[in-house]
DNA sequence: TGCTATGCATAGAAAGGCGATACATCCACG
DNA sequence: CGTGGATGTATCGCCTTTCTATGCATAGCA
């Protein structure tokens, strides 16, 4: 699981869904959960406890960077992507589609529902 | 993240793969492996300690069955799809795919390559 | 006054994946 | 005949990710 695939594209996707929503433009916590859970039509919810040490861990990579809201004082923690971020993002995201194409080919013709050719 | 989709949609696929390889027909162990790396193009390469508790696991849950090579004594250990296994195939599969189309309608945009319209 | 939503955070447990290790057989090459 | 590599299954302990539970604070509404 070390050559060309990273080993997290076999864990969970989360970091990448995490890190392009940000790409998308500034966000804070619990926007992210919100927006996960709009974009899988309330399928997915973020748990608290997974989003938030995974923001530390993104930031720690230097994928992402944070600055408290000054307005409301200290109510929000707004994230934005790094240049590095954007950079691993896209590599991350082309190696993401590959290793699902992968896994599609295996496991597509039994996600089908059978054909009516002979129903 | 324990509505509609399983939680191991977030973890890695390889339970579906693997279960999807047996599910072509009757595989053991060994060949999992190399059914694995060939459908990558040798990119995955799934480590026996990943795969031999996996495999237990799936048996343990009654999704495979196994039996033991009788022909050269006891050297491979075959391993074989159950109706229970072929169901949960076919649930997990279609998570799967509707899983992947939420995580591919957020990467999507930051996998492609810039669109050489004006390059 | 309470209940709900917003908002961030950590601690501890559970689980998966990996590297290392172990052991046995088979075959090709020298 | 010996040695190394491929085949073949298995376990242990470590590391990382994810989840549950908990804590705390503010805002708004009934």
């Amino acid at each position: 699981m070390q050559e060309s695939f990273e080993r997290e594209l076999l864990r969970g996707s989360l970091d990448l869904m995490v890190l392009s929503i940000i790409a998308e433009g500034p966000q804070y916590g619990y926007s992210i959960q919100k927006r996960v859970a709009h974009v899988s039509r309330e399928q997915v919810s973020l748990a608290a406890g997974t989003l938030y040490p995974l923001l530390h861990r993104l930031e720690g990579d230097g994928l992402i960077k944070s600055r408290w809201d000054e307005e409301t004082g200290r109510r929000r923690k707004w994230y934005e992507i790094t240049a590095a971020g954007k950079r691993s993002l896209k590599q991350k995201a082309q190696h993401w589609q590959q290793y699902a194409e992968c896994v599609w080919s295996l496991i597509g013709p039994f996600a089908a529902n059978p054909k009516p050719l002979t129903g």
